[in-house]
DNA sequence: CACGATTAAATCGTGCGCGATATAATTGGG
DNA sequence: CCCAATTATATCGCGCACGATTTAATCGTG
């Protein structure tokens, strides 16, 4: 007779909250409902305050860089930048030297809110109920999880 | 003459790469196009497919259940829901004894999918780059750092 | 210089995710 | 028993995110 199959070498099923990708996604959603009441504060939405914090660091930049900083394409930046120039805080300008390239630069109050995102985002950290060092390291072992998925689906 | 300002002391400027919400923000969209690919041979998105984790693990919830396992609200789940019904991997049937309720079953086709979405995610640990002990791990702060945010928005 | 190939944005359609609201069924206090 | 309050879904509108395609400008090779 055969030894039984080993219990622990028997697939459990896989359960939702085994999921990493799960997790990502659920605290994505919670890190959005957090935001929205701070981000409406300052007439924009999430998606738009990653963008301004982009051209914090770095003015003028094209859709094409936006694109890379953050990891979208043309046909989601495209809609979302254009509200923000309804709104105000970016212009956006065809490059003289190459037509094809806009630029996205800000606006006097699109720097200006700068100071009040500072001033507003001061309370996540301790919302988040981690320490420095805790967030520090979650956060580069995200990057790194991100990152591998995103090579492993191009060319590995 | 003064000591000139500590630089340690003066608040750097935060950058996006900082930022623990871009880190999930990014890696949820890193995610998302990486099983992309995956659900299309499922014939399901992959909102559809935690749908499906749910009701594998417990088949006839309910859509506030649902919601409550996925933290959706019923403006999203009822179409999805929908979409799901189309597609022929389940059933929404008002709940005989409290008519307000909808019940999600499973179909047999929607049952069968269990299998073939086990074998197709069999490559993912791979993908990601990490070990077994560090996705548990960083499963782990992930829901933690979800779970703050999720009670900081409510009462604390 | 010409003209196909490449590059940069924009456009289009679909599916979430959610705030606000509506609809319908159940519950509970007088 | 009735009707206001509560509960469970559903509806509507908006803003992403993205695959597929289009438009327009630039580049490269002959």
């Amino acid at each position: 007779m055969p030894e039984t199959p080993a219990p622990a070498a028997f697939p459990e099923k896989i359960r939702l909250n085994d999921l990493v990708c799960f997790a990502v996604y659920s605290a994505n959603n919670a890190f959005n409902r957090f935001y929205k009441p701070i981000m409406a504060e300052l007439g924009l939405t999430y998606p738009q305050f990653l963008v301004l914090m982009a051209l914090w660091e770095e003015d003028g930049q094209g859709v094409g860089q936006l694109g890379e900083r953050l990891g979208l394409e043309s046909n989601t930046l495209t809609p979302l930048l254009k509200r923000m120039e309804t709104a105000g805080v970016i212009e956006r300008r065809r490059d003289k030297a190459d037509e094809r390239r806009v630029a996205v630069q800000l606006t006097p109050p699109g720097r200006d809110l700068e100071a009040k995102a500072g001033a507003l985002l001061a309370c996540v950290p301790q919302a988040t109920g981690m320490t420095t060092d805790e967030l520090v390291e979650l956060r580069t072992a995200v990057e790194r999880l991100r990152d591998n998925l995103a090579c492993a689906r191009d060319g590995d």
